[in-house]
RNA sequence: GCGCCAGUAGCUCAGUCGGAUAGAGCAACAGCCUUCUAAGCUGUGGGUCACAGGUUCGAUUCCUGUCUGGCGCGCCA
């Protein structure tokens, strides 16, 4: 195992242990036998956990899904982790897990606090997760927001199973854009000097563009002057607004609670020679084709419409074989997981890299590309257009001003990222039970009262000390249950990259919380069962913080 | 024209490699605070899973086609 063990991997094991014993036993047939499946039944009757394995195994077994469920239970049901063991209907095995194994994770929770939900593996695993990258042109807008939330959420998630995760940001800091940047700041800078200068048609016209001229006249106008040509001055300037605008993509990133471990830059990639030997390296690997003096990798004969010209014919490379050496780099790196997350405008990009990485030898599923759906921003029941110009919330430090970073960031998780966002502005800033970051967060801030109070009354707290009697109830073995999932739910949600997982689980956590304080007292004139129901609530505290954690929420401790 | 994503309750969305009577939040309606935070809880109503075929013990899920919405189809980055 990867992992060790949490509660699904067990009964897994358990299963496909049965399986091979009952085959020894002699009371089933040798047989090659489908990936033991193990779920999570929609209704509670049908127990906690059930696995389809007897009607998927009926065909090669040559016995009634019933049948085998039946020989199965016998095993099965031997293990203490399991209190009882049903085989129904059309063959399902469902699994009821026992009470003291949940009462026994109670002390384990309490015992790890911050470090519980970590599961901890037998062998390092690196991964490299790449994410917002946006242009360094100017502020970050609503979509590198959502990419920042995504990505930092999976970092965290991976993390969590044990991972080693580098965040990395590429800066596209070569190329037309930055040489039309370059001339923007310039002829803002000329404008400062009471100069009447034609502005670029195409150029970046934001109010950014002033400031940087502003700020380079006042520090480094003896430096502009000095320079030999204009050329040389475009160049200047667009080195300082790159730097200028990374600085500020940077702060934004920090403010989110995101920071990234490296920013890559494109420019080096060309000045080291490093794009040159890709094309070289494409070429040994009869992977470029010519074509009017130009070269072509064969994309083609990796699924993309048609093969893409990485060098033009006057030599110079294109994007995409910058890009193809900087995912060379990464693989160089040696990492097992090496995961890019991309806007909704760039799927049609995904063949030709993807085939680009499989020709350079990266083993399938070692890189993958997620793509963040596009987001609409609701106000009043109409779509906000995400306009630089028009708009009041088209960058993301406006709109964390707005909501602040807890919503925002809980925003963007909580859906599928495949599916289109519809990000209710009015509903964001609203501080009612109608926001589910404030729900969550109730939870927490609930527990942390209830424990004020016990102070307060001088009652005793004694994590060790808990008794099984008093847990013995519907909303306690609820949460109980909740709680040992969580590691679950946590590598799930990492390895399938989808940290909406995660919201919906503390949503469901929350929701049963709240049941269980307005059905049970915690401080009640019952030592035995005051202490004990604090141990959950410290539990449940311990989880939902960490939950929180993961997607980069804050767990308040007052609300 | 081709490609990618989506279409599930009034709204926003979950739904695990194909499983059991399709769920949640919000909105609507009816209740619950002398006691640890009512930003909470309980209950009710609400569905042709876009449509039509196919695959099989079983399809919201997989395949094919149609319709609708979004995005993309540069030797820009």
């Amino acid at each position: 195992m990867r992992y060790r063990v949490n509660v699904k991997d067990e009964i897994e094991q358990l299963i496909r242990e049965s399986l091979q014993s009952a085959i020894r036993d002699g009371k089933l047939p040798d047989a090659e036998l489908p990936f033991v499946k193990v779920e999570y039944p929609k209704d509670e009757r049908f127990g906690d956990y059930a696995t389809p394995i007897a009607m998927e195994s009926a065909r090669v077994l040559r016995k009634s899904p019933l049948e085998i469920g039946a020989i199965l239970q016998e095993y099965v049901g031997k293990a203490p982790l399991v209190e009882r063991v049903e085989v129904v209907k059309p063959g399902f095995i469902n699994l009821f897990v026992s009470f003291d194994s949940l009462a026994n994770n109670l002390s384990r929770v309490l015992a790890e606090g911050d470090g519980y939900g970590r599961t901890t593996r037998a062998t390092p695993f690196r991964v490299n997760i790449e994410f917002v990258s946006a242009n360094p042109t100017g502020p970050l807008n609503i979509v590198s927001a959502r990419a920042a939330a995504l990505g930092d959420s999976i970092a965290n998630l991976y993390e969590a199973t044990g991972a080693t995760v580098d965040r990395e940001f590429y800066v596209n800091d070569y190329g037309n854009q930055v040489t039309l940047l370059g001339r923007s700041v310039l002829c803002r800078y000329r404008e400062l000097a009471g100069e009447a200068v034609a502005f670029p048609e195409d150029g970046y016209h934001g109010e950014y563009v002033k400031d940087i001229a502003r700020h380079v006249r006042e520090q480094h106008a003896a430096e502009v002057e000095s320079l030999p040509d204009d050329e040389a001055r475009i160049a200047y300037m667009a080195e300082k607004a790159v730097a200028y605008n990374v600085a500020g993509q940077r702060e934004d990133l920090a403010r989110f609670n995101v920071r990234f471990a490296r920013w890559f830059s494109e420019k080096t990639l060309h000045e080291s020679g490093a794009v040159e030997r890709t094309s070289e390296l494409l070429g040994a690997r009869g992977v470029l084709r010519e074509e009017e003096g130009k070269k072509l990798f064969v994309a083609t004969a990796y699924g993309d419409e048609k093969d893409r010209v990485v060098v033009r014919d006057d030599g110079r490379p294109t994007y995409l074989l910058a890009d193809i050496a900087y995912h060379r780099d990464k693989l160089e790196r040696g990492y097992d997981r090496i995961i890019d997350v991309w806007g909704p405008d760039h799927h049609g990009y995904i063949a030709r890299l993807a085939g680009a990485m499989t020709a350079l030898g990266a083993p399938a599923g070692r890189f993958s590309i997620l793509i963040a759906q596009q987001v609409n921003l609701i106000m009043e029941g109409e779509i906000v257009k995400m306009s630089k110009r028009l708009g009041q919330f088209s960058t993301m430090r406006e709109l964390i001003d707005e909501i602040g970073v807890d919503v925002a960031r809980y925003f963007f998780v909580m859906r599928s990222l495949e599916s289109h966002l519809d990000f209710d502005l009015a509903l964001a800033k609203r501080e009612s039970s109608e926001n589910p970051v404030f729900y969550l967060q109730y939870a927490h801030a609930r527990i942390c009262s209830i424990f004020r109070e016990a102070e307060k009354r001088g009652v005793a707290y004694t994590p060790g000390a808990v008794d099984r009697e008093p847990l013995q109830n519907r909303e306690a073995v609820a949460l109980l249950k909740l709680i040992a999932r969580f590691p679950e739910e946590i590598v799930d949600a990492a390895t399938q990259c989808e940290p909406h997982r995660i919201a919906n689980y503390l949503l469901r956590f929350a929701q049963q919380y709240h049941r269980f304080y307005t059905e049970h007292r915690v401080i009640s004139d019952d030592p035995v069962t005051t202490n004990t129901y604090l141990a959950l609530c410290d539990a449940v505290r311990i989880v939902m913080r960490n939950g929180l954690r993961l997607l980069g929420v804050t767990a308040p401790e007052r609300m």
